[in-house]
DNA sequence: TGCAAATACTTTGTGTGCAAATTACAATCA
DNA sequence: TGATTGTAATTTGCACACAAAGTATTTGCA
């Protein structure tokens, strides 16, 4: 319930980018490390391996980035940002604030409790 | 990733009983108390309206409970679990006692520390 | 009484998680 | 070299969250 409801906050923000939750996972991914194989996505990104082709071929659709075949390593294909996709960059920079808006009856301390437990559960 | 990871871990012991992770939501609503009308069961699960008519035609279609109109007001209905979905009470008695050992590197005071956190994320 | 607004539920379309099977390519080892 | 094994990505089928639109029934108010 917790997961839907955070996820439900980020939707109004992310629409108005035409963006889905799973696609803004993405991009902060690509935003910190462009040029990254697929795989090396799933890694930081935790998405589902079958979903990911279906929401890059999206992605790749709205222009935001490139899928490009790694000539070393033919299984491999490489993601490369493209423009539009370095543009959202700014326009999605004020959404963590908006996000921490929606956590205003928390502490500072309880965010960074949760973090850390939620990161417990997912090492387990 | 958590919410992801928790609901991983049911699946292994749900799918014995062929329940997905949302009908179990449902069953356990039911055994805490039966007969209550759809509305109700979307109150307490909070899963989605849409998704609970399917959900609920699926467990009618395995026998789990049924689908009654209410006399007194006709828009409403409510759900009666069946033989079928009181057996499976007594079958789904160890899950908890196994989803606890999915945890066992928490403490039980992190466990609570991270539901009151949860809920606080839920009332916001 | 009659009609607009509210309520209960269903339907449809999109996006994603997950499992299992599949395709394409690479690495390894006999 | 050729066959086995492993890896990268895709495909398919199922289940659910969500939004928006639709249907049926009840309520409430003029």
């Amino acid at each position: 319930m917790a997961s839907n409801r955070i996820i439900r906050d980020y939707r109004e923000p992310l629409t108005q980018l035409d963006l889905t939750y799973p696609q803004y996972i993405v991009m902060m991914a690509l935003w910190e490390k462009d040029g990254i194989t697929i795989a090396e996505l799933l890694e930081k990104t935790s998405i589902d391996g079958g979903a990911m082709t279906q929401i890059l071929k999206k992605m790749t659709d709205k222009s935001l980035l490139s899928i490009v075949k790694d000539e070393d390593d033919k299984r491999r294909k490489v993601i490369k940002l493209e423009p539009h996709g370095d543009e959202l960059r700014h326009q999605a920079a004020s959404i963590p604030e908006k996000i921490k808006c929606s956590f205003s009856h928390m502490t500072d301390q309880e965010a960074q409790q949760l973090i850390m437990l939620l990161d417990k559960v997912n090492q387990g």
